[in-house]
DNA sequence: TGCCATTACGCCGGGCGTAAGAATC
DNA sequence: GATTCTTACGCCCGGCGTAATGGCA
C-alpha cells in the first residue's frame, strides 16, 4: 500500500471519476485506473463499482475511504505543525520547577514568553527536585529549573544563579538595616518555618546542629505567605532562599546569612545529549537570563 | 513524504539504531539513512540527533513519531478489517424497518443471523416510510424492510411479500371459525385503533369511506398490545396488517378482510445500482427468506 | 581498531504517460 | 459516436544494494 495509491483512490472516491481525479492530481487516467486496481488488487476487494458512466464506492469502499481520509490528513497536517513548531508558531514546552522559583520568580518571567509566543502552549510543574529530575528524564517536562544534585551522568546542569539563604527578620531593632546575619545571633529567637521537608530546610537544620543551635521551629505553617505575616507580627523569624521572598518589600528585613552562609546552585537541567525543541530552547533562554537579571537587580540594589 | 520512508523512520526511530531498523525491515543501512535523510530534508528539520554511538530523537522527531505511529497502525489495520468484513468477521449492517414488519416478525430473523455470524453488528432503525427512504438514500441504513412507494427511481425494490390487511375479531359469534370477513361486517361495530398516523392507517381510513362507512375508532391507543387486550374483552375489533399480528394465538380471531382487500407489498429497499456489503447482502438474504418463510406457514395454516 | 552512520555509484524495478481498446449511454 | 475507464507498451526516474568513506569510542 502506497501513500500515492491511498491519495488517488481518495481522490476518486470524491469526486466520483477517474477522469476528474486524474485531472485534479495532474496525472493521467491511466495513472490512476492503476492505482486504484492495484489498492484493491492488494485488499483483494473491490472498492469502485464502475460503469463507464458513474463510479460509485462499494461498502468496503465506503469505509476505506472513511479510515484513509483522517490518516492522509494527518499524515499532511503533520508536515505544517512541524514548521510551525520550528517557527516557534505553535508547540508546547514543559517545565519543571522547584516551588521557590516559581513562586515569584517565574511567572512574569513566563508571562514574557507566552507574549512572545504566544501560539506556544506553556506548561508549569511545580515539584521537588525528585520528581523533577525523572520528569526531565521521561520528557514529560523539556527541562527544569532546580538545584544541581550530585551523581547524575544523565542530565546537563547549566548554572543560573547561586541563590543564598536569607533570614526574614521583624523590621524592628536589631534588625532595621542589616543586611546580614550570622546564624549564632538567631539563636533562642523563635523560628517559623514551612512544614514541608524540602531540601533547603534539611540543609538549613544540619547547620543549625553543626553550630550547635537547636532547630525548633515554634510555628510550622502550610503557606508561604503565613510565614512573612509571623514575621511581620514579630511572632518569629524565618530561614529561605532569597528567591523565594517576594520583591515587594513587606514590613520585614531581609538579611542574607552568613557563617555559615548556605547557597545552592539553581540550574537549568535537561537532558544530556539532546537539544532542546525549538520553543524550549527559547524559553529556556528567556528563563536563565530572566533569573540572572532579577538576581543581578537584588544584588545591586543590597550593595 | 512516501509511507517508506515513514515507517523507516519510526522504527529507527524506536530502536534507536540505523543497523538494527535495517535488520528489521530487511534493508541495507544505507536506504535507512537515505529514507530519514529525505523525510529531513522534506520537512526542514532535523529528526534524529546521531552519533556514531546512538541515535536519539529531536523534539521535531518525538512530535512526528508519535503521530505517524498512529496513522501508520490505522492504515494497517485497515486492510485486515476490510478483509474480515468481506469474509462477514466483523462489519455493521443497518437495517431501516416498518414497525409492523420489526415488532414481531424480524427480531426472530435478526437473532438467526446474528448468531451465524456474531462478529457483525447489526442496527435496527424502526421508522415509518419518508425517514426509512431517506436513510437508504444517505447510507444511514444499508437496506431497508417497508412498502414500495412510487415514483421513486433512486431506489431498487426486490418484492418480499404482499401483507393484507386483517380483522383482529373477538373470539366469539359470529367470528369463531372466520378466515375472511368483508368490510361491510364491520360496521357498526366498535373500533379500537393505533392513534399513530401510518400509512396504512389512511388506507384503512379510505376504504371505509369508499364503501360509506364511518370510520370513528372507540378507542386510539398508544401501544401496540392494548388493541389485542381491548379486542380479546370484546371491546371492539380493530383492523391491521396481518404482518403485526402476533404468531401466538390469542383470544381473538383474525381474519383477512376482502372486499375490499387491502394489501401492501413489503418490499426490501436499497439503493439502486450500489451493491450491498458482503455483510448486509448475507442479511437481506436471511431477511427475504425469512419473511416469505413465515408468510407461506400462514397462509397454510389459513388454507 | 571496530562499529556505525553516511556517501557514491550502478543496476533494476516500478511508475508514469501515450495510445489503442472496450464498454456504456 | 462520444465519453470514460482499461489495457498495452516503452521510457525514465528513483529506490535499492554494494562498496568505499568518515567519525566517534
Amino acid at each position: 500500500m502506497k501513500l500515492r495509491q491511498i491519495e488517488t483512490f481518495v481522490a476518486v472516491a470524491e469526486h466520483g471519476s477517474f477522469r476528474r481525479a486524474a485531472e485534479l492530481l495532474h496525472r493521467s487516467s491511466s495513472a490512476v485506473s492503476v492505482h486504484v486496481r492495484q489498492l484493491e488488487d492488494e485488499l483483494g476487494l473491490p472498492l469502485l463499482e464502475r460503469t463507464t458512466r458513474r463510479v460509485v464506492l462499494t461498502a468496503a469502499g465506503r469505509t476505506l475511504l472513511a479510515r484513509c481520509r483522517s490518516a492522509l490528513a494527518d499524515l499532511r497536517s503533520v508536515a505544517q505543525d512541524l514548521k510551525e513548531e520550528a517557527a516557534l508558531g505553535c508547540g508546547r514546552v514543559s517545565i519543571g520547577c522547584a516551588p521557590s522559583v516559581s513562586m515569584y520568580r517565574l511567572p512574569p518571567i513566563l508571562a514574557a514568553f507566552q507574549e512572545a509566543h504566544p501560539g506556544v502552549t506553556l506548561q508549569l510543574h511545580e515539584c521537588f527536585a525528585q520528581r523533577m529530575y525523572h520528569d526531565v528524564l521521561e520528557h514529560v517536562t523539556d527541562f527544569a529549573i532546580g538545584p544541581r544534585l550530585p551523581g547524575l551522568k544523565d542530565f546537563a546542569f547549566r548554572p543560573i544563579l547561586l541563590d543564598p539563604v536569607v533570614a526574614v527578620l521583624p523590621y524592628a531593632r536589631p534588625w532595621r538595616g542589616r543586611s546580614s546575619v550570622r546564624l549564632d545571633e538567631l539563636a533562642g529567637l523563635p523560628l517559623v518555618s514551612m512544614t514541608r521537608d524540602s531540601a533547603m530546610r534539611i540543609q538549613i537544620e544540619q547547620a543549625f546542629r553543626a553550630q550547635g543551635i537547636p532547630f525548633e521551629p515554634r510555628f510550622e505553617v502550610v503557606h508561604h505567605q503565613t510565614l512573612f505575616s509571623l514575621v511581620e507580627n514579630r511572632l518569629g523569624v524565618t530561614l529561605l532562599p532569597r528567591i523565594s521572598v517576594p520583591a515587594r518589600k513587606g514590613d520585614y528585613v531581609v538579611a542574607e546569612l552568613c557563617e555559615p552562609a548556605i547557597a545552592r546552585e539553581l540550574c537549568l537541567i535537561s537532558l544530556n545529549g539532546q537539544k532542546l525543541s525549538p520553543a524550549a530552547q527559547r524559553c529556556a533562554e528567556m528563563v536563565v537570563s530572566g533569573l540572572r537579571a532579577r538576581a543581578a537587580a537584588l544584588k545591586a540594589v543590597t550593595e
